[in-house]
DNA sequence: GCTTGACTTCAAGTGCGCTTGAGATCTTAC
DNA sequence: GTAAGATCTCAAGCGCACTTGAAGTCAAGC
């Protein structure tokens, strides 16, 4: 059953699952990958420190934005896992998690920029249009060079490749 | 304003594929779902009107912002599969798109603050802080237990940062 | 000590978003 | 007419991020 709280206590998978809303299921598998860590009571099962309930919730966080899981590993970068974090440990991971959400959010504005550009011509030309010429999406290509000038230049039927 | 000088030109699979970098197994895919749509020849290949272009085009743009195929379907709400869609589905379209888009932005820009007054307080503690407290209060953390012993950590521990 | 519920591992299954392969057919170029 | 290459369907497989189930073990209350 639950148990009051003391200063160093270790938390059963059934709180941390309970405290993040993560299921226990998860909480094993995110372990699997190494996103977590536990220590074992003689009985091999697991108990978690406080701080890991901090590492789920970033988990959980990424989650919303899309972020797979190997990419959620890099971003703990060197968080420690078998000793409570520092101060700057945090503080370093949080600059890179801005970093990550503030890419995201740049890249999300300039595909609203480019909307809207598309929105004032109606237009949703594809050649003209960023928005619709991707650079990761093109296989072929690397990451190039994209254009994101002159929204209007034709419609769609245009010369590009034919 | 937009007229191919061959307005019944229409595209072959390998085409579209060629033209908007997505795989042609995912072209047939997403016509299974009803996302994108073609007539058959008389020999029952698909042939894909231009303004498909436009549509496979937007359901990558969807992928890069992690929305899920199903939304995306929604997200097409009224433009017309079987006919050209005029200038105002499009600009329709284009607006429900943008609120999309405005609608993760902003979200993203929430965490961001967020995370920002966890940088500046140095703390991303559980309690204090909204990104990390989807659930429940948390309240009894302070800043964690002292330390923790012997775990299995195979990641590299590079960090040493101390 | 016993019971009950929380926990364990491992294997298999799920849903999404595709890819791959087999084997057949269509289209086009010569 | 023929050959090459593009496309067809259908089934199975894959990677991710898990969930579910079976069968067994641990921990705590009485």
């Amino acid at each position: 059953m639950n148990v009051p709280h003391e200063p160093d206590e270790l938390l059963t998978i059934g709180e941390m699952s309970r405290r993040t809303g993560v299921a226990q299921s998860a909480l094993r598998y995110y372990e699997d990958l190494d996103l977590i860590a536990s220590v074992r009571t003689s009985g091999n099962q697991r108990r978690y420190a406080r701080h890991m309930l901090r590492r789920v919730s970033l988990i959980s966080v990424a989650k919303r934005l899309g972020m797979p899981l190997s990419d959620v590993h890099d971003a703990f970068g060197d968080v420690p896992m078998d000793s409570t974090p520092s101060h700057a440990d945090w503080q370093r991971a949080s600059r890179r998690w801005k970093l990550q959400l503030e890419e995201r959010r740049r890249s999300i504005e300039r595909l609203e920029n480019e909307l809207t550009g598309c929105i004032g011509c109606g237009c949703l030309s594809l050649k003209a249009c960023a928005l619709l010429n991707p650079d990761d999406a093109l296989a072929s290509t690397g990451v190039g060079p994209r254009r994101l000038d002159g929204i209007h230049d034709d419609e769609d039927s245009a010369g590009d490749e034919r």
